[in-house]
DNA sequence: GATGAATGAGCGTTCATTCAT
DNA sequence: CATGAATGAACGCTCATTCAT
């Protein structure tokens, strides 16, 4: 097994097991066994346990780009462009569920503190796009003159909640409900 | 010492420390520490560490209730319920930022899960004024006809949101930002 | 078991497993063990393995003194006095093998390095006796004029190293033997 | 770079490691780091850690040979010849403090037990000419009549003793203090 | 009823050694 | 021959829980 290969599995691992049983339930070894590795391996890869999980959520982070930026068109109006992304969004983190809930274990918890501001100011990719579109959809008048971190939380905060329900099993989102939930975060943000 | 201050102590000392480190900063000796008891007698009134956040998380959940009860009006239109209680219900979070912060901690733990399907359901005290609230809503052809958990996640899911960037510092809400995110909310559910 | 008598078994077993055995051969786990002790019991006495050894060593390196002081006449002459410390140190050494073999592996390891200093400024109780008498000696004109550190090798260095080999078996010290020995090592140190 | 280079680059990588920082500080890795060569090469030179410490060792003990005997005139009275030898000695250990340093941790660590025995009979190559000297001291009636090891002991106790000090930085030997302890030395074993 | 000293399973991490390349 | 990635046993230490007092 070649090396970059190893360094995906204990990332894999710990995702699954992150995901799946929260950071107690994630023990080097167990991350190791799962990995199908040594437990001193990993430490091969990453220096201790807090950096292969802030590694791991820097990667996880930025994998949700390439699928929100699908199709995007930069010039179309605000409306279409919020749209897009947040369905793009929420069928992401539908679909990729793991993903998700390791983000979200990942937000509450002592290491999530940090990472916090620099998503607040839209200082990270997907962050980023959201940003620009907000702030450009205040200069149009097309959105509510609110402080950034506002129309972050009326524009993901449902979207996440939702999510969090759908992957639980607690409601069934299909493309009728996304479609109709995203319109609903509209109406939130829009003038 | 009466037997029902010790308690309170043991579920006072529990919820700072939780709020204050999460869940990992919080040793069953430390809170016997500071809550002024031996490290053994806290067993004597919860079974063990899980049963006692299981406990503190639904003593405090019960705790915003009265909050946003006050000056609730039964009879008047659903728009004006809605601003109330989730006016109401954000101000108590950013004026209880211990609860708060206990409380998402708890929800995105272990523990939280089993938690969730009974609030999505609207069975838990402030959950229920909410869910009358939009199911007289749909009814009356005023918020927008989506499942439970979706209403509640475009009216709380921003909520959450808001109040944690405040306790964090990431922005400072006053009256005037608290009415206008509040009635962006609005926005996201009336039809 | 009070609480005292733990200490006590902790410090015996660590004291007789390091000699035996360096400080590579006594795990934690196994001083608890040869204690009588779980292993978590030592660190409610000592707070992590460093602090046990340099308090074991501050209490063996205390044991010696009221040993070389049983019988010392400090009005008399400074050939008797110096006979007598030296000889009763080497007999406390012979005597007491486990704790002159920490005391050996102590010096030479990187917990020893600090305390050579204040060893060598006679800062301790044994040696602040040999540091008057040295002191006394030099301004008598009985003893010959060299700074402290080389009086204490003129005078310690043999009786370690004799001591060592007796204990290893290399030799066998009898009262005859110790005695001259200790008669060269002042025709080291007298003028 | 051919094989005999590699593994003396090996050899002094350990020296230097072990010395600096003790037996604790000097991992198989960080050896193979320093002397430039990959971690399981040294396996091909020695068969395990321990080897490779007591060749090192035996191999350290044999430079001081020819230091001390540059200018060393076997047919010179005892006396002159005793401070020739631990003249050089001294001034041989404070020259190459690494080896000094790297000797001491090896006497008092497990390995050097077993050496200690050739050390004492004079077995070892400088030893055996200290050996020689005082035999002949003794026929002559010039050295007290102590066994071998008392005679090592009160000549070479202080000797070690110092050479630490001066490394340490505790005293600064110069060529007359150097001169007047080695006398001093010479007193204690002279008749 | 209350205590807190004692426990030991389980954690994150290190490092001597092996072996496929 | 040389490598260095991989290994896993062993370490120091924490902490939820128990129980003698």
């Amino acid at each position: 097994m070649a090396k970059p290969e190893k360094r995906d599995e204990i990332v894999r691992a710990a995702l699954e097991l992150i995901a799946e049983h929260g950071f107690h339930g994630a023990p080097m070894a167990m991350i190791a066994d799962r990995a199908g590795v040594g437990a001193g391996t990993i430490y091969r890869y990453f220096e201790n346990k807090d950096l292969l999980i802030t590694e791991l959520y820097r990667e996880v982070e930025g994998r949700s780009f390439p699928a929100i930026m699908e199709g995007y068109v930069p010039e179309a109006p605000v409306r279409e462009r919020f749209l897009h992304l947040s369905t793009a969004l929420l069928r992401y983190f539908i679909n990729n569920s793991l993903e998700f809930r390791f983000v979200e274990q990942f937000h509450n918890s002592p290491y999530g503190v940090e990472f916090r501001r620099e998503r607040l100011l839209g200082k990270m990719e997907d962050r980023f796009v959201y940003r620009e579109l907000f702030e450009s959809g205040v200069a149009q008048g097309v959105v509510k003159d609110f402080p950034l971190p506002v129309l972050f939380a009326l524009a993901l905060g449902p979207i996440l909640a939702v999510a969090r329900d759908h992957i639980l099993g607690f409601i069934a989102l299909d493309d009728v409900l996304i479609t109709r939930t995203i319109e609903a975060c509209w109406d939130a943000v829009r003038r």
